[in-house]
DNA sequence: GCGCACTACGTACGGTGTACGTAACTACGA
DNA sequence: TCGTAGTTACGTACACCGTACGTAGTGCGC
């Protein structure tokens, strides 16, 4: 044999069984939901090969017949969740289809806050992946512009629930884990932003601090957001 | 003593130099410095503590004096690369000065691949991005809105450059890193979703990719998706 | 029924972040 | 002026990581 070549091949080509030797014991579905049980419960951080196949009762090593790499670990986990999305027969308005997609998966991500880190490297092409994308599509049928068009929406609206759930996300762990109350961070923040702004080099920045907004609704945030880009494709609304 | 709290305060809220003990061999600046050289010449996995160490010529754990933790180090390199934001004396037009910026971000994540991936837990209060924040509220300025309004244009526009960038690093890491040409690679790429989208189950995403859209531009799409943003502020096109 | 591809898994290697202890040094309070 | 407290510097050590490799056992395809 002349070397075979090292294979990083997606893991998604590769069958899942090849009928050949013993049978596996478990399936990469259970192999997803160990991995998104311990992310879950414990942090991402904690998803290690040791500790996946522990979950799991067998060897460490043994979990590289079914993951080549820890990499497609986090694949399967991605999939896994993306399974959760549930689609719904769309109802002809795409704006509202959109929509409701996007908090969806905003839920989606909340349920399990290891996913936008995860992501990051591109909506990749696993199975639900797939499915989830047939299904923006299908939501938005009734926008008379070419699929590639339809395909740059899909992009920018994942990336802006991304961009804001990882805000989210952020904002409350560090409310969170923080070994002093919330209002106390808030005081240093505020302490150290004030003496920051107090400067005069920020002038626009003190004063958008200064402008009287009341405690900031993430959700109407997030609306907003939404709106506005969809408004970008909505050549009826403008 | 009642037993110091462990301290996960900013590290720009800890003074550089307190005046006492022996006078500190590096300055953050330098640090960072490193940190950054390493990531673009080695990728950002060879950032490690011992490796910055060595890159400074110092012992590993002398490091933990300046950067509490390595979260810290990671903060530090940010903050060096938005040094590298050139702001400039806004023109008056504010959706091409934010075009200029978003392009400049855009550039300067190119530059520094490792970016995206530091700053997806938000652009945080470093010095830098304290200058880089005044700068695009200078250059919203002639936008009739609140302070708020702007921050989250600001915040949408960060999110789709990010998110674009990732993509776009992703997808020539891919071609570049590969054992095979990025022929072997494309068709495998065909053949599987060709072999997923024959089983019909996804007929939108097959008329996808059969629409022939030639090769796409990457800097037209991004183009693209910036003026579908902002057309979304813009109330003076709508 | 032979052989091969597969499963299972223990051991080991080189790496990681960082807690802790020690020694030298300097600016401040007395 | 002098102690002393707070810093810097850094070696050692620990727990953990991903995974290369070798070996043993198993069951399907020929």
């Amino acid at each position: 044999m002349a070397g075979r070549a090292a294979e990083p091949e997606v893991i998604w080509a590769r069958p899942e069984r090849t009928g050949r030797g013993p049978r596996p014991a478990y399936t990469r579905a259970d192999i997803a939901a160990a991995a998104v049980r311990i992310a879950d419960t414990e942090g991402l951080d904690a998803v290690s090969m040791r500790r996946v196949a522990a979950e799991l009762g067998c060897g460490t090593m043994s979990l590289y017949n079914y993951v080549p790499r820890k990499e497609d670990l986090y694949e399967l986990m991605v999939d896994a969740a993306g399974g959760e999305h549930e689609l719904w027969e769309p109802g002809g308005d795409w704006r509202a289809d959109m929509l409701r997609v996007a908090h969806q998966t905003r839920a989606l991500m909340h349920r399990h806050p290891w996913l936008p880190r995860l992501m990051s490297p591109v909506y990749g092409f696993s199975p639900n992946a797939l499915r989830y994308l047939e299904h923006c599509l299908a939501c938005l049928d009734p926008l008379p512009e070419p699929y590639g068009t339809k395909l740059e929406l899909i992009a920018m609206l994942n990336g802006i629930v991304t961009t804001y759930v990882t805000n989210e996300l952020a904002t409350d762990e560090r409310t969170r884990s923080l070994p002093w109350s919330q209002e106390r961070e808030n005081a240093m923040r505020i302490a150290y932003l004030g003496g920051r702004v107090a400067t005069g080099e920020y002038p626009r920045m003190a004063a958008a601090f200064a402008e009287d907004a009341g405690p900031i609704d993430l959700e109407a945030v997030f609306e907003r957001a939404l709106g506005r880009l969809l408004d970008g494709f909505d050549h009826s609304r403008r």
